[in-house]
RNA sequence: GGAUGGAUUCCCGAGUGGCCAAAGGGGGCAGACUGUAAAUCUGUUGGCAACGCCUUCGAAGGUUCGAAUCCUUCUCCAUCCA
């Protein structure tokens, strides 16, 4: 089966300028190939992980990857597939992400011996002169043509920026710049990017008469048609200090039945033949394929230890309701009076909730329990001593767990 | 620069002097049912030392016993005209 099979048959490919071109190209290890990586947050999360396998798939396979960050392009914001306008970052804020970026890629993807490239975009974009530019690229942009593309059709109701419109121009400069300085030939990238790639394969074309190639990956979506990846609490990052391991599995140990095939084959790297057994399994024999699905990914992103644990630990908080590994909050001696701490105090320590309102109604709806007992009493107390040396598990709901241990 | 319309709680959106911590929907949270799933049903959804108090309807002032609501100025957004 070729790279190129493989990835169809993942699904994760979503369109392409050139089919022919590009098989020939990634199938023999002839791409060099490139994906923007813009520094919007301090982390990495689940979308940009997608990207990477992508490129560690085509690595495998011969090619040479280059990682582009986007620090120059991060001045700007990609409007693609947003309301709204997002809010401007200090060249500061984009250094740092950056930074963090830096370390985390290359913990996938091997930049050793020159088999990966890094660069980052605002070594060229930075020292760019405005007139120069209009002269050189502007030309070749047809303002109709890019208020047609779909990246902008959801802000032409709501006002797009100048700022923001000038966003493709210089993702399509970034590819021109690529092009010749490392004859980069292909672009990658989320499908929300497609526009502003067909800018770049576009300008190559007008300005050196030759071709580059594109092509996009599918974005993650349940079942719902929402992205995935994304909590209520925001994204699901791969840095362990924003994200725990446990939560990252929890993430993925909860995918609607509908989508965990789906999230099998384009996120982890298990053979296909695998991934085609597994497609006869039905109702709660899912939840074997769930457990799959979050084991392999923990252990891609934090490393096969952390993924045990959080195994292990999910496991046993789920079954029996105790666990070694768990989050755990201390209390000191200034949380109790006269011996004794009150539930709500407890919650709110342990940060299961956000204010003591919300504990109050947790409690009253009998959402809130001690070691497996529920507690429906919003004055209920615990005493100092009958806390015991390894601590009791306080649970809101059903999947928040903390372990209170006295100081 | 001119004209018009607009800004309400996490989001959408009602509310045009007191009955407003603010309808309805979405989302979230909790419960029941389950398989740590989905669907469904129920409750809940600003904060607090809680039958009371405090903060919130773009911002700042003002009128009034009383303002999300009326007046003034300002900021931002959309549409049309330039």
């Amino acid at each position: 089966m070729t790279v190129y099979e493989e990835l169809q048959a993942r699904g994760l490919i979503a369109q392409v300028t050139d089919e022919e071109e590009i098989k020939e190209l990634i199938n023999h290890g002839k791409a060099v190939f490139y994906i923007g990586f813009d520094p919007t947050a301090d982390s990495l999360h689940v979308g940009h992980f997608m990207a990477l396998c992508l490129m560690k798939r085509l690595q495998m396979a011969g090619n040479k990857p280059i990682a582009l960050l986007g620090g120059g392009t991060g001045m700007i914001g990609d409007p693609s597939g947003r309301t709204d306008m997002r809010q401007m970052m200090t060249p500061e804020t984009i250094a740092h992400n950056c930074e963090c970026f830096k370390k985390q890629m290359s913990r996938f993807i091997d930049f050793s011996d020159g088999k990966a490239l890094m660069v980052n975009n605002a070594d060229w974009l930075m020292d760019l002169n405005y007139v120069d530019v209009l002269r050189e690229v502007g030309p070749h942009f047809s303002v109709n043509w890019m208020l047609r593309a779909e990246c902008y059709k959801q802000r032409m109701e709501k006002g797009l920026s100048f700022l923001e419109f000038n966003y493709m121009i210089m993702q399509s400069y970034d590819f021109y710049a690529l092009y010749q300085k490392y004859g980069c030939n292909m672009q990658f990238g989320g499908d929300d990017q497609w526009s502003n790639m067909l800018g770049g394969t576009e300008l190559i074309r007008r300005k050196l008469g030759e071709n580059a190639y594109a092509m996009t990956i599918t974005l993650l979506l349940n079942s719902e048609g929402k992205k995935m990846g994304k909590t209520q609490s925001g994204a699901v990052w791969l840095d362990p200090d924003k994200t725990s391991p446990f939560d990252f599995y929890q993430y993925w140990r909860n995918v609607g039945d509908a989508d965990v095939l789906k999230c099998i084959r384009m996120l982890t790297f298990l053979p296909l033949e695998e991934v085609r057994e597994m497609e006869s399994w039905e109702g709660s024999q899912l939840n074997k394929a769930k457990e799959i699905l979050a084991y392999e990914l923990t252990s891609l992103v934090h490393g096969e230890e952390e993924a045990k644990k959080a195994q292990e630990g999910a496991r046993s908080l789920f079954g029996s309701g105790n666990a070694q590994d768990m989050p755990t909050t201390e209390l000191s001696e200034e949380d109790f009076t006269e011996g004794k701490v009150d539930l709500i105090t407890m919650l709110c320590k342990a940060e299961l909730v956000p204010s003591r309102s919300e504990a109050r109604r947790a409690i009253e709806q009998g959402g809130v329990s001690i070691d497996g007992e529920k507690i429906t009493d919003i004055r209920h107390q615990v005493e100092r001593a009958s806390i015991p040396q390894d601590g009791l598990v306080l649970k809101r709901g059903k999947k928040k767990f903390r372990k209170i241990i006295v100081k």
